[in-house]
RNA sequence: CGGGGCGUAGCGCAGCUUGGUUAGCGCGCACGGUUUGGGUCCGUGAGGCCGUCGGUUCAAAUCCGACCGCCCCGACCA
């Protein structure tokens, strides 16, 4: 595996454009900014999917579907949210042949428009609270663009809450990021870290944003996830009101929250290697796939047969496939196969049938080391078992790799030295302008201010006055 | 918008400096055979308005100009 801490972004950018392209997972599209996802690259979204509604449904959501146009009015109501997101709007100035009286957005996110309807249905304390996610596309005009990292438009959950008190609210923004910690850990094994976006990086609109913040391998940050307690802002742009118990007209607590199909290339960036793309078991689409492998015709009908057998075996426990693919050597499939990432291999051939065992190859061990016989009898005992190995061996190594590059840094210079091949941890006690200063002469930000503090009093690591809190710095993506 | 690089077959590229046969190579694709335990090998074949427009010239992929587009690095980015 190259070093990427020590090499030119450049080197960084071609490598994971290849993984992406050898992978299968996307295209380009024609129009700029735009990604198409392949087959391959959609059935991990599903998998992302999946394992996140599942979350959503275990707190309590349920999905519904908002437009894709929003009326410009909708988003001027809330002015920090108008003026985060008016450099990146699309806008419909026509449809139907003729001018619009009013433009229509294409939404960078639902909050406007989601709290307008929140407005209509919610007039009475036992409305609350509303729990609401939706599955859709948004629209963000970058200048720069990188698949599935930053792309015009792109595949996201936003979750849109709505609360009688501010402590509930507070309580489900947190909650959320924690679901979405759980499953950068369990699932897409991407060692995160969870914390308050500072004031400068927070989303436009909210009262305070949270993020999980994963190191890729390049030593940069990239936020995975966001959760926003949105206080009453939106509540009081969009008249989001209910009656007490006590007969009291109140604002309701509003929340957002967000994962997108940057997921994907977070986990290309944190598990990838020379050789492609790696995946975590629990997320791969295909976690198994079995290679036959024949010399003669006459062996083929058996091979194929065992094949078949050790799916049928398997089915019940994990997702297998068996590669019938005709005139592709053995040599062939498993380099394809390698490319996509899928976590462990079945080889089966005439020699295996012989000695009742098969020869099982993890993606995450190259070469000879990765593989290992296992005995015909054993495989729906240890299959799954080596899965769940692998799962934890890729994140023990994301983490490792994480912590071995987070310094914990006591002076500005060290700091600086510190964001040129990782995270920093220093205490923080920073303005706006300290934050815009910081990011001038480092390229660094602020990443999170963790939830998980040390305690105690320190010297902020930039202007030097007392402070109670540790910050991450790093360079982001 | 600034800096750098590049537009030639589906993909990756050579040819351009010094204009001149029918524009080439590798991969991929199609067909036939051969092979299959780490990307088999051989043969045959299909596939091109050389980014666009204009200029110079007897003659332009090649020289000149303009434009368009793409990639990378910045700026921008909850």
């Amino acid at each position: 595996m190259a070093d990427f801490l020590t090499s030119q972004s450049e080197d960084f950018s071609k490598w994971y454009n290849e993984i992406v392209q050898k992978a299968d997972l996307a295209d380009y599209s024609p129009v700029r900014g735009c990604m198409v996802i392949k087959p391959y690259g959609y059935t991990l979204w599903e998998r992302i999917h999946d394992e996140l509604d599942r979350r959503f449904k275990a707190t309590g959501h349920v999905n519904a579907y908002f437009p894709l146009f929003i009326p410009m009015s909708f988003l001027e109501k809330e002015s920090e949210h108008v003026e985060g997101f008016s450099p990146e709007l699309a806008v419909v100035t026509h449809g139907g042949g003729a001018e619009l009286e009013e433009p229509l957005v294409v939404r960078p996110t639902s909050e406007t428009i989601i709290g307008h309807m929140y407005a209509k249905w919610i007039q009475s304390y036992r409305d609350l609270p509303v729990l609401i996610n939706q599955w859709a596309n948004v629209v963000r005009w970058e200048l720069r663009t990188r698949l599935f990292l930053r792309t015009t438009e792109f595949l996201w959950q936003e979750g849109h809450t709505a609360h009688a008190t501010r402590a509930e609210a507070v309580e489900e923004t947190l909650r959320m990021l924690d679901v979405y910690a759980d499953f950068a850990m369990k699932e897409a094994a991407i060692p995160v870290l969870p914390g308050r976006k500072s004031e400068s990086e927070k989303f436009a609109g909210a009262v305070a944003s949270y993020t999980i913040e994963a190191m890729m391998k390049d030593g940069k940050a990239l936020q995975a996830g966001t959760s926003h307690f949105l206080g009453q802002n939106f509540a009081k742009a969009f008249d989001i009101q209910f009656l007490d118990e006590s007969n009291v007209l109140q604002y309701a607590w509003t929340t957002s929250w967000g994962m997108s199909t940057r997921m994907v290339g977070a986990v290309v960036m944190t598990h990838g290697d020379d050789q492609g793309l790696v995946l975590p078991p629990h997320l791969a689409p295909i976690q198994v796939v079995i290679v036959p492998i024949w010399r003669k015709d006459s062996e083929r009908a058996a091979v194929l047969d065992a094949g078949r057998q050790v799916k049928q075996r398997l089915a019940s426990l994990l997702r297998v496939e068996l590669d019938e693919r005709e005139g592709y050597s053995p040599g062939w499939k498993y380099n394809d196969w390698e490319m996509r990432g899928v976590p462990l291999r079945i080889e089966i051939g005439p020699r295996d049938i012989e000695n009742q065992n098969v020869m099982v190859a993890r993606r995450d061990t190259p070469g000879r080391e990765g593989k290992m016989l296992v005995p015909m009898s054993a495989i729906e005992a240890q299959i799954p078992e080596l899965l769940e190995a692998i799962q934890l061996a890729i994140y023990n190594k994301a983490v490792a790799f994480r912590d071995s590059h987070i310094a914990d840094v006591d002076s500005y210079e060290q700091l600086k030295h510190a964001v040129e091949v990782g995270f920093a941890r220093a205490w923080w006690a920073g303005n706006i302008e300290d934050e815009a200063r910081l990011k001038d002469e480092t390229k660094a930000t602020v990443r999170c201010i963790p939830i998980e503090q040390p305690g105690g009093k320190g010297r902020c690591v930039l202007t030097g006055e007392p402070a109670t809190e540790v910050a991450i710095f790093g360079k982001a993506y």
